[in-house]
DNA sequence: GTGGTCTAGACCACA
DNA sequence: GTGGTCTAGACCACA
């Protein structure tokens, strides 16, 4: 993230997509607190009301649970965790390979094009 | 488009995106006639202003020119066209590449989740 | 309602009870328009972003929808709004039952003790 | 009770709602000793804190005496409980028939809904 | 320390 | 005019 948001797009629901993409990477774990609202505002370099305004609506996505005086925590759910995982991969694929066919590309110019992409980065690491 | 907006990006971003997009992938050739403002506020069922804006900013861009009393025209300049065409396609794949590798995906991974997904429209075909 | 809030529930909670209330009780009918965040805000004499967030939690439960600009509308969903009338009143009967009863009122005495006050009303009309 | 508190009001609030409960339902007899402070936060999982706070009130209130050492018991004043109790009953019963009212129900609604509910629990039985 | 609510007020998007 | 976002900052509930 590094506080480098879109000026375009509300704040707080960066902060949200950035907190699912945290959970569903599993780079935050099921039962792992949450950042505190305080900690991650000043994180960002945000005001806590937008960090707050972010958790209430992950936790009414059933994301993460509040326990008042304590924290926040990912929700120990795994399934949900998982089927949200694959709703994510699923979509990022449909629109990538939408966006390029309507750019004229072939289905097989998408496969050489990412092939290409990928084989590079193997030879610069 | 469909007018089916995201209620968290102005409204003319995203007309100037889709713009951006019906100019590079050559659904609109150089010199073609772009839709009147008007027109594409009822299309889009949006305030003619929103639209106005959108086309002002694609012109600033280089995209279009407008003549008086005859409306707009995508620019003549096919180099600029196809540079930002590639920058697009580029862009997109490194994105998405890169949005994959986050939620734990190899590279190989990638390629076979692609081919998957583009496997199963041909059969659908 | 008359702004006499009760000081140990949070406000826009009470914003909303009060909003879902006009609702299902139709004092507000399908597509009516609601007041605006502002004049609602000046008639209970609380922030404007106190009402705001009650109009998002009850646009959130689908019992309204808003259209920028132009303010905030009833659904139309009649079933919905039926059915939550229901809910609501089966709710209230099986509290109020249930907290007679705790109370050490037979079946018989409740039913005595509704009809007295209903009565009372009667006579004093 | 069985500690399933409401989130939005203070739960030390509601401890004192349901201790004044079981004192005018006569679950709790005058001169009866109340549970320990730290019994009833261990039963309702909260800061003990919170039930000092508790009693603190009701004491205030007259409903019950804390004497150093032995602990807390409810008052001998049964004319005190029994006033307590007649008003909650009333004020359940005229809350209770306004909230039907104000949703559209007439007296005669109102009775029948009653009836129709507590024979269904006669049935059940 | 941690979350929750609320206010006053700025500024933006859209009609 | 109408809704939406955001900030700065106060004050409360709970651990």
């Amino acid at each position: 993230m590094n506080c480098d948001f879109d000026n375009n797009i509300p704040i707080y629901i960066q902060v949200v997509k950035w907190l699912e993409n945290e959970i569903i990477s599993s780079r935050l774990s099921p039962g792992d607190k949450l950042p505190s609202v305080r900690d991650l505002a000043n994180q960002f370099q945000v005001n806590p009301n937008t960090i707050q305004r972010a958790y209430r609506e992950i936790e009414q996505k059933g994301l993460c649970h509040t326990r008042r005086g304590m924290g926040s925590f990912v929700t120990d759910d795994k399934v949900k965790i998982k089927k949200l995982l694959d709703e994510f991969v699923s979509k990022e694929i449909s629109d990538f390979t939408d966006k390029m066919s309507k750019m004229g590309l072939s289905d097989f110019d998408i496969k050489k094009a990412i092939e290409q992409y990928l084989n590079k980065g193997e030879i610069n690491d």
